[in-house]
DNA sequence: ACACTGACCACTG
DNA sequence: CCAGTGGCCAGTG
């Protein structure tokens, strides 16, 4: 898997995260074997911008708080997106984020 | 070419 | 337990 590669697949796992789910950079990075790469998994985020099919805001970091909100259209737009799937956020932080949770190491697992 | 910065995370003392 | 730190690497000045 090359550089560029990476970038991509960022961007394919996070279409993949269910509606009503979410999941965390470093999930993400974990699952394409550069666990220790989650900051450029937000830097592909930041990139995805342009990408409007993928859904950035089911994406946040390992504690369940909203840490990329600030880089929507308006601060509230990631919450906003969330609580219409049904996922409940209070003081920029999901309630019950284990429940939630979708770990594509194991969701995307190959038997 | 160099230094610094991130939408982060796990490990260490 | 918590503060510090190293790793990752694309972009920016």
């Amino acid at each position: 898997m090359n550089k560029s590669d990476f970038f991509q697949n960022v961007f394919d796992v996070t279409k993949l995260v269910p509606h009503g789910r979410v999941t965390s950079y470093g999930a993400i990075a974990h699952y394409l074997g550069a666990k220790q790469s989650s900051r450029m998994v937000g830097w592909a985020m930041n990139a995805s911008h342009k990408l409007k099919d993928v859904p950035a805001h089911r994406v946040v970091n390992r504690n369940g708080i909203l840490t990329g909100k600030f880089h929507f259209e308006t601060p509230d737009r990631m919450k906003e997106l969330l609580e219409k799937e049904g996922v409940k956020v209070v003081n920029d932080q999901i309630v019950e984020f284990d429940k939630y949770f979708w770990n594509p190491s194991i969701e995307l697992e190959f038997h």
